[in-house]
DNA sequence: ACTTATTCAGACAATTTTGTCTTAAATTTA
DNA sequence: TAAATTTAAGACAAAATTGTCTGAATAAGT
């Protein structure tokens, strides 16, 4: 569930892009109702793979740290979730590749190759704008 | 994983069907190195829901209750891994839908749109094929 | 310097998932 | 009817995942 707080977190955070500063992490874990523990461990990934910037101290927290233009899904996907994520056997068979395929590795492989294609050309900016607009909701109540 | 070992052994299965008589779940697990108690927990939901029929006593086993032509790839997985398969939120936000999306809930109601029509359309006998032909491996190890 | 606010690091706990084992029930053969 | 073989059911255990807590480090303001 890492990428589900931590997406969820970076939306929010790319919806105040505007906004001057840090957004602190017990703010964030307070609107999104996230344990604010829990959060800051996944921040933290997010902040050592170069997402987000972070300053301790009174005003400190989280930002940006590059423009959310720049952010893919695919690029979040795999620092939250691992790098193997579209690229694991359907049957979870060790070695299975083109050399010695399971049955359903060709069927796999063209939808994850498409669900790749996708997440890579889906940028954290266009997923802000409609938290921002307010066409869509982060949090799970009404 | 239950998908996964679930999987294995439809094919396994399908993949003698020219041959009478049941399958017995000891050699399947003894072929496909899955530990007996567990396939057989995994066949038993497969049999309750009509995929497999089993039988007791000496030469007991299990076989096919369906043409394989007729067991499409999405039926095994909803009956494995449940309903919910291809539509939960990605965000897992609970009450996320058309009334009140999630950033991301167009963007994976297209792939698994996609997804579920592929699944469809792809039947256990097709799978099966490739394991009979040689061209596809079932197990591990080379 | 001291206090307060904040992230960082990692130990710890709870929950869920995954896997194992024991016993029961059914079926066949002799 | 007795013995052997096989699936059924469910309790139990192990492992992985998910989540919580405590204390340390850092920075700002007074």
């Amino acid at each position: 569930m890492n990428a589900v707080y931590g997406l969820r977190a970076l939306m929010y955070i790319a919806a105040q892009r505007d906004q001057e500063g840090y957004v602190s992490i017990r703010k964030i874990s307070e609107d999104l109702d996230i344990s604010f523990h829990f959060l800051t461990k996944i921040l933290q990934t997010l902040t050592q793979h170069h997402i987000l910037h972070s300053q301790r101290g009174p005003a400190g927290g989280v930002a940006l740290a590059k423009a959310p233009e720049q952010v893919t899904l695919l690029e979040m996907l795999y620092i939250l979730e691992g790098e193997g994520y579209f690229s694991e056997c359907f049957l979870g068979l060790p070695g299975c590749g083109e050399q010695q395929p399971c049955p359903v590795h060709d069927f796999w492989r063209h939808i994850t190759l498409t669900m790749k294609e996708k997440f890579s050309h889906t940028t954290l900016a266009e997923l802000s704008d409609k938290v921002r607009s307010g066409e869509v909701r982060l949090v799970s109540c009404t």
